[in-house]
DNA sequence: CCGACACCGTTAGTGGCACTAACGGTGTTC
DNA sequence: GAACACCGTTAGTGCCACTAACGGTGTCGG
C-alpha cells in the first residue's frame, strides 16, 4: 500500500509539480478519486470476507426480492459473464441459494438466506463506515451536494449512451 | 460499445429496480462514472492518435520542463515501470526526445519536440471538448464546484494515505 | 408443427490500469 | 571501497469491464 503520488505540497520545493491543466481535469481527479475509493472499499469489504459485488448482490435480493441471473445483472450493473463467480462466491458462503426455475429451465432463481441477511447488515455498517472515511473533509450538506452532481451526470451518461 | 446498464427509468415498469442504498453509495457512483467518463476520454483521445498518459508527460513537460523519467513519473503520477511504454510511443511519434543525461548516466532526460507542442495545443482542444460532453449536464457553476468538491477529497486522501 | 430467432447461464479470453519484484548499471556516503 | 540508494527496464499480478461463442431452452410466425 504505498503510493509514489504527483501531489503539491505548495510550499515543498522538492516535491513533483503537476502542471495545472492535468490537475484541473475532471476525469483526472475523477479517475484519481476512484483508485483510492475502490481501494479504501476493496480493503474494507475484504475484511469482512466480502467484495462490493457481493453487497450489490445482496442489497438488490433483500431490496427487490429474489430473481433470476439476468435480472440481478440488470440490478446491479453486474456483467452478466461476472455474475457467476459472484454467485458462486456467495453461494460458498450460504448466503444465497441458486435453484432452477421450474416455469423455466433456462433460469436459476437466486434467494437470499437468512445468513445472508445478517451478513448485509453488517456489511451495510461496514460501508457506512468506509464512507465517513471516504468523504471525511466534506460537511454533510456537500456530501448530499457531491452524491447529487455525481447522480445527475451518471444518469446523463447512462440514459444518453 | 454497448452496456447492460443498472438504470431506472422511474415510470417504465420493465426497468430493472437497482437499490436505493446501492444507487446512493458515492463510491459506486464514482466508479460508474469513472468508467464512463474513462471511455469517453480513451476514445476521443484515440481518435487524434493518443492516450491520456500522452497527454499528461506532453503536459508536465511543456508547462514545467525536461526531466528524467523518475521526475516525470512523480509529475504526472504515471508508474515509472508504465513510464517505459508511454516514453517508446511518444518518442516513436516524434513528440519528445530521449537523451542520455551526460552528468547522470543513469537518467535520461526527455525533451518536448515542437511536434510535440502542436500535438499538446490539439489534445487541449479535443479534452475541452470531451470535458464539455462529460459535464454536460451541469451549469458553469456546478461544474466548478464539482472539480472543487473531487479535489479537496482526492487531495485528502493524497497526503493522508 | 417446426424452423427461425431470442434468451439463459457459462466459459474463455481481451485490454486497460495500478501495482510489485527483481535485474544490472550507476552515484553517493561513510 | 563497501554498503547503500537511485535509475530505467522487464516480467508478472490482480482487478475490472467487456466480447465472443457455446449448448440448452423458450417463443412465435407461418
Amino acid at each position: 500500500m504505498s503510493r509514489a503520488e504527483a501531489a503539491d505540497e505548495p510550499g515543498d520545493s522538492t516535491a513533483p509539480a503537476t502542471p495545472d491543466r492535468l490537475r484541473r481535469r475532471a476525469s483526472r481527479l475523477l479517475s484519481q478519486l476512484t483508485t483510492r475509493s475502490d481501494r479504501l472499499i476493496n480493503d474494507g469489504l475484504s475484511r469482512a470476507d466480502a467484495r462490493k459485488w457481493h453487497y450489490a448482490v445482496l442489497a438488490s435480493l433483500q431490496d427487490h426480492g429474489s430473481g433470476s441471473q439476468a435480472t440481478l445483472s440488470g440490478r446491479t450493473g453486474i456483467h452478466r459473464s461476472d455474475m457467476v463467480g459472484v454467485l458462486n462466491e456467495l453461494a460458498e458462503r450460504h448466503l444465497v441459494e441458486r435453484t432452477p426455475d421450474p416455469d423455466d429451465q433456462r433460469r436459476n432463481i437466486i434467494t437470499i438466506s437468512t445468513r445472508g441477511r445478517d451478513h448485509l447488515i453488517r456489511l451495510d455498517q461496514v460501508l457506512d463506515d468506509l464512507h465517513d472515511e471516504l468523504l471525511a473533509p466534506l460537511s454533510p450538506a456537500e456530501r448530499d451536494q457531491f452524491v447529487q452532481l455525481l447522480t445527475r451526470l451518471l444518469d446523463h451518461h447512462t440514459r444518453t449512451p
